[in-house]
DNA sequence: ACGGTCCACTAAACCGGTTTGCTAAACCGC
DNA sequence: GCGGTTTAGCAAACCGGTTTAGTGGACCGT
């Protein structure tokens, strides 16, 4: 991929116009202060001559790139095929372009996220799932850039949009315990990468305690021994459930914490001859908007993903600070249980008896 | 969102460190035109400074972006929350990672999609679904950017990646002929904005040939009065179906340009008390992930998506040219037909009978 | 002692725009 | 006709790097 051919640059616009380069500058970015003929005279010089400003260029002298950057620490390859994250980017984006910003994805470049970051040409920075006592946020905060974390909780003070993961995830445990299920599996969202287990601020440790409190009425307790995980993907929640399977797990309802997991795992139940939801029930998160068309249509906990892409934006063009001034820079937006299809009474006469059997 | 905070620049690197800006930047670019030692002390002296070399006025100087630009002519949002090109991208990305290349989306800004191009900042261009007749395409070729047209006929000596969509398509058909059925729906993909209707090139236009190709074995012939078309999303395909449906069609057999309607027109089906695929056989294109993840498992014609994005930077680094030096620069990829579950024996005693009645 | 090579590094031009004084002419009221 | 204000446009600095041409000194063989 070799250079561009020459184009006309703004030099070539003066001489053939007769007039200096600010004049021309002045042509496109502010032409109240240039007369209306020399005005129309330069852009005419400009078109003919297929003048376009070098974005590059214009990003140094002025020091804005007109660009934000969505950070997050899984691979391209994984955002781009994943609904919620698809989703969470559409919201970005419709924000960033009404605002006629671009966007740029910032993950790890050859392994390192740390060299992405600073790679990156961007104005503000919106990382996502990224805990703010990382190491990349530190590396964010110190260059000075604005940023919004979202996805997890903030340090004080500094601007954030989460949802209520565990509210969220208490209603849908307290749905199943209302239809009579005792035997839960807990399906869990992999950490991106090994680098620490459970960090309690992160959405997986919250979701958690949101199930574990609501079935508590039931007089029950979930704990990590619970939940098996996987990558948030059909494929990683289909395997996760033939591994909880395998190991012995006989649920009649399951917890997923992601619904491409719970596609994924209703897949894998019925492979294993089981009817969804007679059988076993199963519950997503997310709601996402493939959510509706499984079938039968899943039961899931929806939060407002585009909306949070669509926030995360306002607040970091904002500084941080939000519409209704000076007040708090953290959002906490709501989730609440959405009950299609896939969760109904549990079967009767089992969980106190075949639980070891076989 | 203002500016960042003040960072340390070159000069102050070569200042502190006593010694010319052009030995900092060898120091980071070509060490070994420099001492062993005078490169460490700058090194340690631009670490403690927290030096990290402006990526704009890198750019600007290499005249290099180190960044390829994906144009399509939907808005983000769809791009995004579209499964299909969701896959492609995620190609497109492993690709790009791996030579160290940024992506950017080039997407109508303010409803222009040639402001868009104006305003990126890359050293090439994948354009998808875009004829190469179209006048952005036009507007790349005089800029001298490289470029690589994928889903799309290219003119002759311009690179492109096609898949064979004729011949998957006309697979699909004919496997339903065989299967026996006889009366056919055709939902296809809208053309993107409502410039012109369908271009003989595009991807609509080459499916449908392909379909009525496939049934002309049973003396059938399908045009574009057989067909319903929408957006590609599970919506369009839900409101696709019922649309013909309402307009008095009742086919045993759907042939869906996209599979992501395929999932939608499925439902619609059974919303209208169908089964799926006793009563109607649905057949999608693309066999994106979700395809396998759908009860049934959704027939389609598998087409290689991330190959095709992965194939597409490759041409595009290589200048057009092809790894097998000097070869042709346009390529086609193969589809094949994918059975799954969606398509069965069609339903006996219908088709010359209920046609009208009600 | 001398010209020639190498080595390690520097000075300055350059990339293509924006922006900040500044100036010359036009315009103004009186 | 004169000081004061606008207006229209220019020259030059600047953004923060890369890159080219060049320089001074050490080293070398004779």
């Amino acid at each position: 991929m070799e250079q561009a051919a020459r184009r006309s640059t703004i030099a070539d616009v003066a001489r053939a116009a007769g007039v200096s380069k600010a004049a021309v500058s002045f042509a496109f970015n502010t032409p109240e202060r240039l007369s209306a003929e020399t005005v129309s005279r330069i852009r005419e010089i400009a078109t003919t001559l297929e003048y376009r400003p070098d974005p590059v260029a214009r990003m140094l002298a002025q020091r804005r790139t007109w660009t934000i950057g969505i950070l997050t620490p899984q691979g391209l390859d994984v955002i781009f095929t994943n609904p919620y994250f698809g989703e969470f980017t559409a919201g970005v984006a419709t924000a960033a372009e009404a605002a006629g910003l671009a966007i740029q994805f910032i993950s790890p470049l050859h392994g390192s996220l740390t060299r992405a970051v600073d790679r990156a040409s961007v104005d503000g920075i919106i990382t996502v799932g990224l805990g703010a006592d990382h190491p990349e946020v530190g590396q964010i905060r110190r260059s000075g850039l604005p940023f919004v974390v979202v996805d997890s909780t903030g340090l004080p003070d500094e601007p954030a949009i989460e949802v209520d993961d565990e509210g969220g995830a208490r209603l849908a445990a307290e749905h199943l315990v209302g239809l009579g299920h005792r035997d839960f599996l807990v399906i869990g969202i992999e950490p991106p990468s090994a680098t620490s287990g459970l960090e309690p601020a992160g959405v997986t440790a919250r979701r958690l305690r949101g199930y574990d409190a609501g079935v508590a009425a039931a007089g029950l307790h979930l704990t990590e021994d619970d939940m098996v995980v996987g990558p948030a993907s059909m494929e990683g929640g289909t395997d996760a459930f033939r591994r909880a399977w395998a190991a012995g797990a006989r649920p009649t309802a399951v917890l997923v914490m992601s619904d491409a997991m719970a596609i994924g795992a209703m897949h894998a139940a019925r492979d294993l001859g089981l009817r969804v939801p007679e059988d076993v029930s199963i519950i997503g998160y997310d709601d996402v908007d493939v959510a509706q068309f499984t079938d039968p249509p899943l039961t899931t906990v929806h939060q407002p993903i585009r909306q949070k892409g669509e926030e995360a934006v306002r607040l970091l063009l904002a500084g941080g600070r939000h519409r209704d001034e000076g007040s708090l820079e953290q959002q906490l937006l709501e989730t609440r249980l959405v009950v299609r299809g896939t969760t109904a009474r549990a079967p009767r006469g089992r969980g106190e008896v075949v639980d070891d059997g076989r």
